[in-house]
DNA sequence: CGATTGTTTGAGGAATATCAATATGTGTGG
DNA sequence: CCACACATATTGATATTCCTCAAACAATCG
């Protein structure tokens, strides 16, 4: 049992988990609790469905490995692909408060989880609270992350888009002790156009439009940032100023 | 002692710190002890400053009358509108995570606000579950909000935008009782352009041939759903429908 | 290796931004 | 209460971006 806790500790040390579990205020009893109730990285199939919209909230998920994307159907039958999440990333927090999961989270490519089952969430919450504090300042940067997206949508044009995303992404893999220079484009480009609201075809004109300009070089499945600064002024330049 | 919260009752069973206080297993010494921590409303001139993006979080705010509008400034300096707040609405809770104001509020008109201070919320939360659920209710609803918008922004024209504010805008008068046939328009035309992702010009075109559609009519600053299903139907009509 | 799925390229057109001019509304001092 | 000035909103003409449709191309899987 406590090899178990040993190799959990260990896991969740690279993975936004820690970011839950270590530094606010949690002495090694409470840690030590919080992780007896993670049950360790299990698989799941590419295309697989992690949780669907509507369902009832089960667990928290931490990304060990590989990716999913998360999408809302709304009243009219309209998708929209929500965000992407890689290893270190926590999915499922959209389901906390109503005890029902708001959109639907899918393995873009065969990965692993960790799961936090949700019936002891509800308990440590009451009896930890900074565990509670740390999930909301979770929740609350999952609306920062939808503020910025809504600027980007609103007030960008297609090349203004795409920079950004690779901008987020690359700080992301940063924040993870990771190349930031690299950056993974795993999903489809369908998937990719639907979440920065464009087709598939612009996104493909403007990554090769990137590349051709020397900020990018790199395959289907992944780029390179050649030019990061050159990559973040196009990021910021804005498809038109609002008025006033 | 107790007039004043007898009086404080009556006012806040009409806004949303009803749904706040009174309908999750609060019993009625609980609900005095929220209420008694609330000041009950003051003045906030138009065009004046509810809290600014940045500075630390002192206070959540109900909108007892008046409007207001939301923004955020991003790194390169555009500004986002993220949304309009109405009497009945619950202002501040994007700085309840960190302490800190992640947008800017700022009176539309001459308004008047509930005010719940921050130092008692830590305190209550711990005391009554119950709360801090409901709490967490909200923020996710924001959540929800900001994605419904991002699909909006995402997916629809013009037309399928203004239709939607205008549709969400009277779904939530619906909600408080109010007439949902009249919308209020009050904010400028360059904010709603804003907060919508087009340019005013456009926002002016839209109204004006909805209006000649016959969906619509009124004036500058108040306008009357006709239509309100053929309304719906242009909110539910996206631009383009997402590949695959 | 053929079938299927996913991606890129090209030509044309529709939606909406831009720029410029006009109109309407709002507040202030006479 | 009017008239002027300034802010806000509408209208019109043109330009541009990005979507649409169609076809070729590349990758993936049995």
């Amino acid at each position: 049992m406590a090899k178990q806790t040993e190799r959990i500790k260990h896991a969740c040390s690279r993975c936004s988990l820690a970011d839950l579990c270590l530094p606010y205020g949690l002495d090694l009893d409470e840690i030590a609790q919080l992780e007896s109730n993670v049950s360790p990285s299990h698989d799941v199939a590419g295309d697989a469905l992690l949780f669907d919209q509507g369902e009832s909230f089960q667990a928290l998920y931490a990304v060990s490995a590989g990716s999913f994307k998360t999408s809302v159907l709304d009243a009219d039958g309209l998708e929209q692909i929500m965000g992407f999440y890689y290893a270190g990333d926590l999915l499922g927090l959209d389901g906390l408060a109503d005890k029902t999961h708001q959109c639907t989270a899918l393995a873009i490519e065969h990965s692993q989880v960790c799961r936090l089952p949700f019936d002891q969430i509800e308990n440590l919450m009451t009896r930890l609270p900074a565990l509670r504090n740390q999930l909301m300042r979770l929740m609350s940067r999952e609306l920062t992350d939808d503020e910025q997206q809504l600027l980007t949508l609103g007030r960008k044009n297609s090349e203004g888009r795409m920079a950004s995303l690779l901008i987020g992404l690359s700080r992301r893999r940063a924040t993870r002790g990771l190349d930031a220079s690299r950056v993974s484009l795993n999903m489809k480009r369908a998937d990719l156009a639907n979440y920065l609201g464009m087709r598939m075809e612009t996104v493909s004109r403007v990554l090769n439009k990137l590349q051709s300009d020397g900020l990018l070089h790199g395959t289907r499945r992944e780029v390179t940032i050649a030019d990061s600064a050159a990559l973040s002024a196009r990021a910021g330049s804005a498809a038109w100023i609002a008025d006033q």
